[in-house]
DNA sequence: CGATATCTTGAGGAATCTCAATACTAGTGG
DNA sequence: CCACTAGTATTGAGATTCCTCAAGATATCG
C-alpha cells in the first residue's frame, strides 16, 4: 500500500487522486466555486493535487508564498512560533478551506497536516494571470479572505477575553458549525487534532484543556466518545457557555 | 467654534474638510492609492467626508455593512463585546487605514473614534459598481484586506501566547512601526488611546497595563512623557522584550 | 481652580500554569 | 489474539501570573 494513502479519512471522503474538478468533493466550497465550466477548466489546468502525511509541513513561516492551496480532504493547521517554542495555532483548515494567500513575500506562518490530507495547489503567479481574465475568481478569493478576517477577529475575542471553559465551548460550537457548513454531521463533533493543538489554538495548556473537557463531561453538557468524537448533549447550553460562564 | 472641529489633532494633520482627493493627506496610503487620476475622480464622486467626535460610534456590531471608510485624520478603534460587557478591541485605525469592508450583512464589530477623527466614506453598493470597471480598486482593497488578516493573526499570537510584559512591548513596537509607515515620528510613540483601551486590545486589565508600563519605565526601556507619548529608550531591547521575557 | 475621569499603586484572591505521576490508546510484533 | 511500546490524555498538588477590589495620585476640562 502506498504510504500516502489517505483512505482511512474519517470524514468519509474517498481517494481523490483521479477525480476531475467537476466531481471534486469540495467543488461547491472551494476557491473554484461559482466559476463557469470554461473557467473551471482553465483553473484545473494550473492546479495540482498533492498528498501530505499527518504531521508533515505544507510550508514554513519563512517559505516564499508562491502557491495557494485548497484542502480537498483531511485537516490542516496554521501556526506561528515564538523563539522559545511557544506556539499559537491561528486556524484549522478542513475540506474546502483555502490556504496560503499572501501579498507578502513569505507566508508568515507554518501550515501542517493534522491527518493525512489532500491539497489542490495553485501556483500563485499563474493564478494572478487568471485573476486578470476571470474577475469572478479574484472576487471569490477576496470574499474568502474577508471571511477569514472575520473569523480571525472572532478568535481574538476568544483569546483575549474568554475563560478556559468559554474557550472550549466556543471551540466545539465553531467546529460543529463548520462541519455543518460543509455538509458533515455537526454532532457528534469530530476532533482530529490533539489536546496540545487545541490548547495552542485557545491559548491554554493541554492540562487545562483536558480538565475543562472533564468538567463539561461531568456537567453533562458533552460526552467523549471513541475515535476523537465529542457528543454535544445540549447545543444551546454549550452555546450559552461559550458566551458567559 | 463648531463642535466637530478636529483642529487639535496631535498627529499634525490639518482640517481636511475642503481638501480634494489630490491633496488628501492619506492619498498614498489609503484605498485610493495607485489609482489613475481619472479613476480617482470617479471614486471621489461617490465619497463623502465625515467628522466623528472622540468616543462617538461610527457603526455598531449589528449595523448593516453598507459603507466602507477610510480614516483621513485621527484614530479609531474596532471592538467586539460579550453579553456581560467584556470587550475585545480587535484593532486600532490610524490615518490611511480602511475600515468596514464586509461581505456579510453586518459589520460584526463596533467602530468608534478614539480622538476627533475625519473619515472618507464610500457607499458599498456604488463602490461595488466601481469594482467592475476599476480592477485596480478591487485589487487594492483585496491587498489591504489580506494585510489586515496578517495583522489579525499576528495579534492572535500576542493574545494567546505572550505575557503581559511581552504584550505591552509588542504593542509599543507595533505602534511605532505603523507610525513610521505612514510617515510620522516613530519615537516617541504617541498613544491616543486610554489604558482601558490598551488593556482591552491586549487581553489585560487597566491595572496590569499600568503596572507593566511602570515596570518598563523602572527598567529604563521606556519613559512616559507628557501628552500620552512614550519615549522608547532602546528600540532593540523593546523588540527583544516583545518576543521573550 | 474645582470637578471628574483617568491613571497608578497596594493587598489579597483566583484562574491557569508547571511539574509530576498515572491511565489510556493505537499501533507493532510475537 | 495478546502483550509491548510509545505517544497521548488525564489527574493531582503546588506555584505563579494576572485579576479583583480599594485607595490615592495625577491629569483634564470647563
Amino acid at each position: 500500500m502506498p504510504s500516502h494513502e489517505p483512505g482511512h479519512d474519517p470524514e468519509g471522503a474517498n481517494d481523490v487522486r483521479a477525480i476531475p474538478c467537476g466531481s471534486c468533493p469540495v467543488r461547491t466550497l472551494a476557491v473554484c466555486a461559482a466559476l463557469e465550466p470554461e473557467e473551471l477548466r482553465r483553473l484545473a489546468e494550473i492546479s495540482q493535487l498533492q498528498s501530505v502525511e499527518a504531521g508533515q509541513t505544507i510550508f514554513g513561516e519563512d517559505d516564499p508564498a508562491d502557491s495557494l492551496y485548497n484542502v480537498t480532504t483531511g485537516t490542516a493547521k496554521m501556526y506561528k512560533l515564538l523563539p522559545d517554542g511557544r506556539r499559537q495555532i491561528i486556524g484549522f483548515l478542513f475540506a474546502g478551506d483555502f490556504l496560503g494567500l499572501a501579498f507578502s513575500e513569505t507566508h508568515g506562518f507554518t501550515a501542517e497536516a493534522v491527518v493525512p490530507t489532500w491539497l489542490c495547489r495553485f501556483p500563485r503567479r499563474r493564478l494572478e494571470v487568471l485573476f486578470e481574465e476571470m474577475p469572478r475568481l479574484q472576487r471569490r478569493l477576496f470574499t474568502l479572505t474577508a471571511n477569514e478576517l472575520a473569523l480571525a477577529r472572532e478568535q481574538m475575542l476568544v483569546l483575549g477575553r474568554k475563560t478556559a471553559r468559554e474557550k472550549i465551548a466556543s471551540f466545539l460550537v465553531m467546529l460543529s458549525n463548520r462541519a455543518a457548513r460543509r455538509g458533515h454531521r455537526d454532532n457528534p463533533v469530530f476532533l482530529p487534532m490533539s489536546r496540545a493543538d487545541i490548547a495552542d489554538s485557545l491559548g491554554l495548556t493541554t492540562e487545562t484543556v483536558s480538565r475543562t473537557f472533564t468538567q463539561l463531561k461531568t456537567g453533562g453538557v458533552i460526552s467523549l466518545q471513541e475515535g476523537s468524537r465529542v457528543l454535544i448533549g445540549d447545543m444551546n447550553a454549550l452555546a450559552d457557555l461559550a458566551e458567559a460562564s
